[in-house]
DNA sequence: TTGAAAGCGCTACCAG
DNA sequence: CTGGTAGCGCTTTCAA
């Protein structure tokens, strides 16, 4: 690899100059300017972002770190995000948390020992305290789908309480009031304001809180097909099927036709998230739109204004959530 | 944050000392040890690898290029990759080429310009020889999901065109022989291979070629939907659609019920891939499987093996494709 | 077993 | 407009 040396040396001018002509900064005349793109073009030559990072203590870079690199709604996230990002020739470093506390911190320690200008941030199993501590540090961070109060202006989320309404609401506006829920993973912020949004709906409602509707998955389809399954056992006659989000509810589709229960006669199911495949079940899935890509590009704009001083971006950092009806949510036959 | 000459100060030994049991390289007695392990501890050190790695030129890191970085195929790619690499301490750097020459261009400068030790590529839009030529740079890479002669011990590849065949050849054992196509995209070199194994398993079934019936997506799910449409348009009654990849699949299924189309009955479907949710559409997807995630670790351990000395790594670089039969292949009713 | 010192490739400040 | 030069934080000889 040629450095900026060999360049120097070709174009006969000084590694200042060269240097100049590289960051665009300070001025260079025409002439020299020329020269010095000739050699590094003759040579080959690519800055060394690793040396550049080092000098200039800055690398353009940005960490992201989420749960899982794979399924949908991350997918969408880091896409989203990365988008946003390349647009302003900026970098996205994108490592998995696991939702363990360790390894959480782990990909944050990665993500900063590789001198990232900035963080964003989706966080199962660190707590506020250590989201605070960090942004304390001094390195900008951007939390994504989580609220810590003392942070307010450095979070993207969602209204999930809203969301989860919303969904028992359109099952309760459709005329059913044996509705079973099943819900996230309880150590998850979102899993439990999703489940409380859906209480406040059924209380609106006047419904009496019933256990036996409740179960508690882990937001991966196999746990949707187990969740209705015990749901079934219990034996309670519920004609609707509210789940924490997409990827449950289509667990729960598999298992109900799996024991040739007709949907959505039978009973009607809504989701949470709306993942691209949704539409395309069978029936397709009636849902709450979580704008995630919208979310990652704002904390990528977010970034982009606070650290790198873009001009003209208007952050917005509550989002909400909205209704999507598909087939699988029907009039309850009366 | 605190640097290494913050540590030899607090722990009064030299830089040098700091460095080696960072490293744990070189002798340093048990007392030293404990000494400059303290001091880091008290000063919450944590070292520099940006500086690191350009003192040293090894970052630990290995760049991953692709496509995509949403959807399930590139997901399980990521995640198998990064679990591999996770488990030896190394860290994947991922970053997306979007099928463009130019962009996956500059995905492959940007890794290399952040000092990765090795590239993980699954490129799309790049020329043979330019892969030829990084590699003759000195870098180790690996290929994955392309077969390059030259290369063809650091390339990570499915037999695709066994893929293709065994698609069609499991819809021509069921009966069918009007079996219509949805390709991937022709400038893509798997898509082709699959299409030319389902050249070849009609050809053996004596069935001569009809232009009628193929059609070329994109791999996304709308290009399945349109691709269906286009096909029944064209009237002619074919029993049996191949799809050259699930999430088309998913497209044209959705398409055959909005317009009340029996699946299986009126038409039978298999995708490619085997993606997670192929499982939980209705009916239930048959495919060929991918095992994606299984070859995202093999092209891993190759780097660690070639790269990082790890020993006892055995290395197999082709990779077959399996039928997996479920419910949307159905038998030719007689 | 330890320390001194020369870089790694680049930026940024200070002179001129 | 250009050059000289002191670092950035760390690794890695070479000596002691």
């Amino acid at each position: 690899m040629a450095t900026i040396y060999d360049v120097s040396v070709m174009a006969g001018v000084s590694l200042a100059t060269v240097s100049r002509v590289i960051n665009k900064t300070g001025n260079v005349s025409e002439k020299t300017t020329q020269k010095v793109t000739q050699a590094m073009e003759r040579l080959g030559y690519r800055p060394n972002a690793i040396a550049q990072s080092l000098a200039s203590n800055r690398s353009n870079s940005i960490g992201i770190l989420i749960p899982e690199l794979c399924g949908p709604f991350f997918g969408n996230l880091m896409a989203g995000a990365e988008k946003r990002l390349r647009e302003a020739n900026k970098h996205a470093i994108i490592t998995a948390g696991h939702s363990k506390a360790e390894t959480e911190k782990a990909g944050i320690e990665f993500l900063l020992s590789r001198n990232c200008d900035a963080l964003i941030l989706h966080i199962d199993a660190l707590s506020d305290q250590y989201l605070v501590d960090l942004a304390a540090q001094g390195k900008e961070i951007v939390v994504i789908n989580r609220y810590v109060e003392p942070l307010k202006s450095r979070c993207i989320y969602l209204d999930n309480k809203t969301g989860g309404y919303l969904a028992t609401k359109a099952m309760l506006d459709a005329g059913h009031s044996k509705i079973a829920y099943i819900s996230g993973p309880t150590w998850k912020e979102d899993a439990n304001q999703r489940l409380a949004g859906h209480h406040q709906a059924l209380q609106e409602a006047g419904i009496a809180d019933n256990p036996h509707l409740y179960v508690t998955g882990d937001f991966k389809q196999e746990s949707g097909t187990a969740g209705l399954q015990t749901l079934l056992a219990r034996d309670s006659d519920f004609t609707a099927l509210v789940c924490a989000n997409d990827e449950m509810a289509s667990g729960a589709m598999a298992y109900a036709r799996d024991i040739k229960l007709a949907l959505p006669e039978q009973l009607s199911i809504i989701g949470f998230d709306n993942i691209v495949y949704s539409s395309y079940l069978y029936p397709s899935l009636a849902t709450v739109d979580y704008p995630v890509e919208e979310m990652a590009k704002m904390a990528a704009a977010l970034i982009l204004k606070e650290v790198y001083q873009q001009k003209g971006l208007q952050i917005n950092n509550e989002f909400y959530p909205s209704i999507v009806m598909r087939d699988s949510l029907q009039k309850r036959p009366s």
